[in-house]
DNA sequence: AATGAATGAGGGTTCATTCAT
DNA sequence: TATGAATGAACCCTCATTCAT
């Protein structure tokens, strides 16, 4: 975790660095990550206390304070971990698709996989709107840029229509997170790679009858 | 609450009716509804105290609980009503659609003008994920079925494909919602019904090249 | 009820007199008084409230302010009417005791039915000891006053030692409350009359091995 | 709590232990618990407040979460804290008497000396009849419960009538409870040591006369 | 007399954060 | 670094009592 973003507190006076020196705490450090994963994911942001946190990592309270500075600061470090997490889990599946189309069936797939792998991921990073808006808002343009970033290319190519662009991204982004939601979180028993298929061959034609 | 069914709290014993009898009581009720959509818009569930609501209201700290059992139930209140709100204004839009095409387009432009003029209601409905779990599933569940209907009717009509069903609905609703927050909330000056338009020749064809 | 005792609340200005005129005001009352003996019994003077009591009645919230100056007012008047029922049960089963020895036994015996028929009214009793303490105080002055009469009657008469005076008394009124408590409220099944049998039996020998 | 019974809550996940660890954690404790016996006893349940005991004691009102969970906690704990000092107290004393008839009045005679140099016991106690009838009930069955083992061994040393049992042991608690309000608590000046050679004569020889 | 809405002081409890060891 | 006690602001909710109709 880094605090570039949002640095406000840096400013004034001292600015003690919380990076861990040591092997004991750098252990320390992940426990206390895990624990919150954990915590939040369970309860929720506010339901959420530090003390269920060290209690999870099997830390004292205090403890916590050598690491982060406030609640709201490990919140957001974890936000940035998952979101990272999910980037890495699905960017290689999708670059090694044959095609722009395919890249997006496996785009979703993958991410309805990995929602049900991790729902307490799905869970932190949306609490995030309410708790972090920077942080929620920073994962979902970051998210979308990429996905414009593959149309656009999937254009130049030729596969796809020529005049895609943020608008189209935007929709794709929001399509993917509602069927995560309704397929990944809600329903355990979907087919994920028929849904993948049925919304990739929408995504591809339209609503349009063809014949 | 918190994550879990909403219920009919009636059961263990006492279930005074909190109703308002004298046209004074529905007035009140009314002032403390609106101050609570202000409130809970601004400052978001956990930030927002009953004591904000009733100044803004104008009434004194207790007679909320005249009219509510809990910070809870009139946040839950307020989900419903602003859901039926966002319905009743996008749903005779929609109707008066000459086609199922039109029809979404004219509701994503409704649904991002709405969004534009009460951007409270896009946070309160969305913040109940945290809050009240059960009325934001029954909003989206409701919203989506919806959409789903249209396009059930729309193939029956022949006007689009006939193998429609719930994944191309949750589709367009989770399109629909991220074009929301992103030209709805984030920006004000996008033209909305450009916009629309983009999405909508979008969801009607799909990313494939035609020529 | 009236207002005799304690009457701070006479002297500031007006004295509104809250005895009903009207028959429908005395049916009033009484309905309050009733549901306030069931209320307070069931719940205790501090969990009770004075919507718990005009819902049991059936009157609003309001009119209990007719009839009463506070809670604690319907409490004191409660207790004090208590103090009487118990005392007329009591009484007259007492007076017609062959002698004193029997008296006490006879005391004891209709105590502890009566304990077991009006479970409420010895806790209400008893917790007007945290409410009301003079009202407490009167009424276990009153009762045990009533039993150094008899004490010192059947003295007069030679039916029991002359040096009974008011220790005897307290002793045997404690005695009497503790036996009730335990056979009258928390044992439903003893024999009344066997136990006043046996406790008579140690009042009127003691505990000393005769022959 | 409210008149069921106590119950070791540790059941529903959580149990964060509140035995305070270090020595500066014992004093804290400690002064909480003396502070809230003079609030109890001073104002009574209802009335004490948990800030009054906080800046009786001397600590920050947080502190008394880091020991209690509720005021009802502290409650229990001292009830049963105080119904081990009035045994500790009364004890030897009764167990050095010669006889059984002696022990009881050693009993009662040092019972009302605790009375009145420890009136707010006296009174937390019997208030726990209407705060956490558990200990309240724990109370009266050990202290009864040692009342009757005395008789027992009494009667089988052949020091008293051989019949005496539970009722004769509740009859003897109410006494001693009733002569320890009237002249423990109410009466500040009546010679103690004499009030309970009185009723000891009494509880030996009962109300017959004797020649 | 009756009704039911309005009032607001008051208190228990939580918990992020700080501090002393 | 680790520990666990200490701090106190903040807030939800209750309910006796008053008021207007």
């Amino acid at each position: 975790m880094d605090q570039t973003q949002d640095g406000a507190h840096v400013a004034a006076g001292e600015a003690r660095d919380k990076t861990p020196r040591t092997e004991r705490g750098r252990r320390t450090l992940r426990k206390l990550l895990d624990a919150a994963a954990v915590e939040f994911g369970e309860r929720g942001f506010h339901e959420a206390s530090i003390s269920g946190i060290t209690r999870r990592a099997g830390t004292a309270l205090g403890s916590f304070y050598t690491y982060f500075d406030s609640k709201d600061e490990i919140f957001q470090a974890l936000v940035r971990y998952m979101s990272e997490q999910l980037r890495d889990h699905v960017t290689p599946l999708v670059q090694a698709a044959p095609d722009e189309i395919s890249a997006e069936r496996i785009g979703l797939e993958s991410f309805l996989g990995f929602v049900r792998a991790h729902k307490e991921i799905y869970r932190i990073i949306d609490e995030a709107e309410f708790v972090d808006y920077a942080s929620y808002r920073r994962h979902y343009e970051t998210t979308v840029a990429r996905v414009r970033q593959r149309l656009e290319a999937g254009a130049a190519r030729g596969e796809i229509r020529v005049d895609v662009g943020e608008i189209h991204a935007w929709a794709i982004g929001g399509m993917n997170v509602f069927l995560g939601m309704r397929y990944g979180l809600w329903d355990e028993d979907a087919d994920i790679s028929e849904i993948a298929r049925i919304a990739n061959d929408f995504v591809a034609n339209g609503l349009v009858k063809r014949d």
